[in-house]
DNA sequence: GAATCTTATCTCGATGTCGAGATATCTTAT
DNA sequence: ATAAGATATCTCGACATCGAGATAAGATTC
């Protein structure tokens, strides 16, 4: 096969998007037996590995915006999975927290879902893992730091 | 810098989801002013690049669904920017293809969207965005061959 | 030629998401 | 202490998307 030296960025980010779009309709499978979307499938994961969170501060992990979450933490309420919590410190605060059949529900879908994840990328080697990863990073930062209405100084860590 | 040799694949989704999303940003907010959002203008590139199309030829190209594509013409035929076109042959499709004004405003909004690329891909070595390209190309694959399409994949259900 | 299957598009109702604005509460400056 | 501003959440209306089903037309089979 001929190889192409050179990719251009609308070439790249038409890869981009289409593995994305894939990766995503697999795992929504996964998971739609469960009546589960991804959007609550991730509000449940953060709070899994975080713990109790305010709606902001989860909106803000899995980039929600303040009416979705209102109404994503009002899903997973009417289905017992998460509990509003009142803080007396700030009563504007309402901490989310996992109900205890939340906490088996995601915690099982979580197990299958990182199974799931290493399932399609067994083909790729520890290197190249590597490479997608710092290379996708890159183009990441560089998208969010062209975007004006992007917040800027927060970093918020992950795992 | 400290090199971590193996990604796990949780990591990978997350920095996939998260460039593809600020990528997304950035794009949107480059035709945003022009009162158009992502979907439309794929459609419109997609008819600027390979011409007179039936409405279910886009929406495989742009993924979305036939309900989607109807709603879709129909907004961009509101503001005249393509028109349908019955067809002789096959009385079934309806052909849909650019208006003069609706090729104007797509070449222009797509010369600047391909540079908007190119400035966010600037980072990005040739060889970087070779193995970007391969290696996101390979996952896409991966999960687009695992997506079931019918019933329940990989899992053994149970509850 | 009629019955049946398939394809292309559209309609309808449901859902998830968002922006803008309302409300309650906390914080800061005066 | 009060006023002004900031923050957290919620409500409301608008919109894009989708699945399921309807309709119309072409293709196939008998």
């Amino acid at each position: 096969m001929k190889t192409v030296n050179h990719v251009s960025a609308p070439r790249l980010w038409l890869v981009l998007a289409r593995a994305y779009g894939s990766v995503v309709s697999y795992i929504e499978g996964s998971f739609a037996a469960q009546g589960i979307g991804l959007s609550d499938f991730m509000v449940l994961e953060v709070l899994l590995h975080k713990g109790p969170l305010t709606i902001s501060a989860i909106g803000e992990k899995v980039l929600l915006a303040s009416a979705s979450m209102t109404s994503a933490i009002d899903r997973l309420e009417k289905r017992e999975l998460v509990r509003r919590r009142s803080c007396n410190s700030d009563r504007r605060i309402r901490l989310v927290e996992l109900t205890c059949e939340g906490k088996k529900f995601i915690a099982e879908i979580y197990a299958r879902h990182e199974k799931d994840l290493e399932f399609i990328a067994t083909g790729l080697s520890d290197g190249e893992r590597r490479t997608l990863h710092d290379g996708l990073k890159k183009l990441g930062l560089a998208a969010q730091a062209a975007v004006p209405t992007e917040k800027c100084p927060t970093e918020n860590v992950e795992r």
